[in-house]
DNA sequence: TTGTAAGCGTTATCAA
DNA sequence: TTGATAACGCTTACAA
């Protein structure tokens, strides 16, 4: 395709093809005159070096890989975001891959993926970085790789994470500062490991405000819709009803906002609603939903730099922490008991 | 990475390596013998063609881009899905890159890409497949490309696309099939060339069906959530009120269920609302929107495919159209009249 | 039908 | 500090 190589711009510095490489690749021990030179060169022939060549002589590859499971569309859209933007600040290149779900056919699926395209690292997003199978694999062959939120394995090799627990803290504490004293929690699937964290810390957040955490407050939810309008007909039917209701996630609060709804309830001057995740229908719906920004695009920016930087030996601590962010929108208001009084 | 090469698998079938060439990449004259035996040697040594040394030695590249925008997140995931789906098949690999959004930075940035990695040819999704500085690059460059659902340009080289008018034309008509005579309309945002597309598609059904398309059915929108919420508060406060809406897109029929929800109308028994996209919030809301579910992924599949069948010259006609899917979930239902009688 | 030899455009080795 | 020259693993002429 482009037909200016390390050859032209050797040839037009006159200087050696090692030197202009030496020159490219930030390499010490080349003279400042000759650098400008081959610098000026390369920059009147608008030479680009050739991924491909470069990847087959040297030991990098500048890829690196993607590997994302089919579930979490919305949630890959932001890791790729993220990881693409470390990329092209580094002048690397993403290659994303969709790993099977089957464990066979998946390890199989790799395997052939690293035996055919060299690769510097891997990035590995949920559900994919809690696959033993795809990490034997990674690991056997040495391919460095940074898990975003594992559930668990966390000896085993770098990860980002950001705090589950202290997120929903702070969020029911935001509920708390609006003068809310009966809140309500709807929890989240038991199959996921982020479901226990976010109860533990709205529960540490009542209890360290000295206020009661009544079990008929606390709903079992399953992340979905449904579920979270089937716990808010629980909560809100409540001859003690709570004045703000945290679900832990922003599809169950959606589901809190359509019952309160059609009970007449308003959102939020008759009852709060915050949810968790910011996914893109916290701000369709009206009032927009408070809730749970995850640093998602930041997890995967730090895990595609971690690679870049070569990241074989895990970081300090048990991972690298990222901040979450609490964005109010109009879901949440003061209690309605505050507004009275 | 992989020690095995062609030499060993030449070196073990007892071949020479130009042979292995030729079976591999399955070229013709060579005895069944011998192809069996090196089929078997790769198998046995668990050979992968080392993919930097096929893109840099031969003319294919067996890289297909993915250059989109960050604009369209959601639209991407599925766009992302149908090209691997092709790529994977077909033994190509796709490399993600966003595109810069101001002309210049993008122009230049595209170039770069394309002097720096040989790549087999580019899939330009909305919006990044209507900007003439990214087409003209690929065409400088002789970069075969193919666009999903292009705005205009048709004669500028292949592209998929689907039916929005007939779409709305088969949405209108379920409506009209439920016993609805009274059809509400809300509009796009008149910047999108699908609105005019839809709105068409409407009034031709209605003409069709020898229905009145009263003015104050008709409402302007933009595609948000807001937009269609204001809308509905304009056509459900009519004493004539429609009893179905059809909202151009998704967000705004959740406009429509949300207001009809709070001034106490049941969706779909008292009203009934449709959306466009399938976007995943249609399936969170309940009742569930029925809506038109636009084959992006199959675009998408399509279009990697050409591109690994060598795409360089239009197709047959004025590109490939693919089918819709009208999906009926519960927000439709009898019109209310209808089920009187 | 098969094989030999010459690239492809880099990086790595090692001598100067 | 520099530069020949040999890999890297494959495809593509071209010969046999």
């Amino acid at each position: 395709m482009n037909s200016v190589t390390i050859n032209d711009v050797a040839a037009l510095a006159g200087v050696s093809i090692k030197t202009v490489s030496r020159v490219l690749n930030r390499e010490p021990h080349v003279r400042d005159e000759l650098r400008a030179r081959v610098l000026a060169a390369a920059e009147t022939l608008n030479y680009h070096p050739n991924f491909a060549a470069r990847a087959l002589a040297g030991s990098r590859a500048y890829l690196i890989g993607l590997y994302y499971d089919q579930s979490s569309l919305g949630y890959i859209s932001g890791v790729q975001h993220g990881a693409m933007s470390a990329c092209r600040e580094a002048g690397r290149h993403l290659l994303i891959e969709q790993i099977q779900e089957q464990d066979v056919a998946g390890r199989e699926q790799i395997e052939t993926l690293l035996a055919n395209v060299k690769i510097d690292g891997v990035i590995l997003p949920p559900p994919v970085c809690d696959r033993l199978d795809v990490l034997q694999v990674l690991d056997q062959r040495g391919t460095p790789h940074v898990r975003i939120a594992p559930a668990g394995q966390f000896d085993r090799g770098p990860y980002v994470y950001m705090d589950d627990r202290q997120a929903a803290y702070d969020m029911t504490a935001h509920l708390q500062a609006l003068g809310h004293r009966r809140i309500g929690f709807i929890r989240g699937h038991a199959d996921h490991s982020v479901s226990a964290l976010r109860y533990q810390g709205f529960v540490q957040a009542m209890q360290a405000a000295g206020l009661e955490v009544a079990s008929q407050w606390v709903q079992p939810g399953s992340f979905s819709f449904r579920s979270g309008a089937a716990a808010a007909e629980r909560l809100l039917n409540l001859s003690d009803r709570p004045t703000a209701v945290f679900a832990s996630n922003d599809d169950m609060a959606l589901g809190v906002m359509a019952v309160a709804n059609r009970i007449g309830l308003t959102v939020p001057d008759d009852l709060s609603v915050a949810g968790f995740d910011d996914s893109p229908i916290a701000q369709v719906v009206w009032p927009q939903l408070t809730t749970v920004r995850q640093p998602v695009i930041e997890m995967a920016y730090e895990a595609a730099s971690m690679l870049i930087q070569g990241a074989q030996s895990a970081p300090d601590g048990p991972g690298r922490l990222l901040d979450f962010t609490i964005i109010v929108r109009g879901s949440t208001g003061p209690s309605p008991r505050e507004a009275l009084g």
